[in-house]
DNA sequence: GTGGTCTAGACCACT
DNA sequence: GTGGTCTAGACCACC
């Protein structure tokens, strides 16, 4: 598995790997059931404290992106569609809201079309 | 001056501030040349530190938002559509990476035009 | 032989097998005297070790709710009726505690009387 | 805070707490909005590991029980009506499926309601 | 002083 | 070998 780590950011680094994560499944580059590393082999992996890692899959594993089951190992939940869905639906509202900023401070929606064709 | 601030962001509390002002100033709520309130007037309304006001301030004062006058008191700068152009231009810029986002997870720019509309 | 092994749960595969055993005795699935999988066989099933099904097995035969007849196989004991026994005391005495507790959060038998009755 | 802690249970040590606290938030024995003891200072108080008493915390925050406010400290739910109606209801189920399974096994509502009242 | 993060390393049960 | 838990202790930003 292919994470990097910005070890500036102000997001923790179990936040960057669980974006991370959770973003490649989006991408189907992780796919359903797929095992993924397991935490001590991506703590060496990433050259990070097993617990990071440990934090990471946790807080993955409550947003049901992961299981993980005891003894033999870690997987990507069997319901990825899932997944996808309440990601696409996040920064959907994300655009949404950011519009709405827009508009509240006076730019109409073809003014906000313009600005979004200039480098597209 | 009705800031609500989150304490349990990563954002730290000063600058919930900072950005809540620019907003207020980009939403001509917060006019050119009005006098906003002293550092310990907010800090009591807030119910939090006066430094912690002082730090958002000083931030503003350098991004050029506001103006400290000693004695007289605090004000928000004359130049406020250079504040709207930085404020617009992150917004738009923020669409724009959530756009390419969508795409990559296979969304094409019909759907989410559709998906923009259904509430919109 | 049908059991759903939860991997996630704190209760040991190997329990929650002679857990659901104990069960499919007391609701007269398994009936006395019958013969149950070897353990080879189960494991196989299940996708488990074979060492985790011998552990569950003898676990029920201290329990003296299956015996092991060396070469000819392991069968359900023909003194059901204890396993029962046992069983509904436990199921008898959770539920005390739980209107127990729900007494303490001030919650009178009326109330909870009511609250059962409404999708039962 | 009065807690006590079983480290022969094989619910782990973060787990009792949180448990402990929740049912303390159902008895009215901590109140909306106050304050709860420092990690550090629960910590101490147990004798156990501030990390150990961090993942209660952690726990308790996603499940809406707590707020940490990062450097006020931390604070019990406003709405703890939600957290009781939240453990009433799981109680509440617990006590059908354990119904449901006598009946199951063949004892009728007379039979459970006279088993309840021998010790009641 | 407070919570948030991270490291280093240990032990455990289970498979 | 795997995940789960816990200890001990450090550093950080923020207030």
């Amino acid at each position: 598995m292919n994470i990097a780590i910005d070890y500036q950011s102000r997001v923790p680094i179990y936040e960057q790997i669980v974006l991370e994560i959770e973003k490649q499944v989006a991408l189907n580059i992780l796919k359903p059931n797929e095992q993924i590393p397991a935490i001590r082999e991506l703590a060496v992996n990433l050259g990070i404290n097993p617990n990071t890692v440990k934090k990471a899959y946790d807080t993955l594993e409550q947003r049901k992106v992961i299981i993980s089951k005891s003894t033999k190992g870690t997987f990507i939940t069997d319901n990825v569609d899932e997944v996808k869905r309440i990601m696409v639906d996040k920064i959907i509202d994300d655009i949404k809201k950011n519009i709405q900023e827009l508009e509240n401070i006076g730019i109409n929606k073809e003014d906000i079309i313009k600005k979004l064709k200039v480098s597209e």
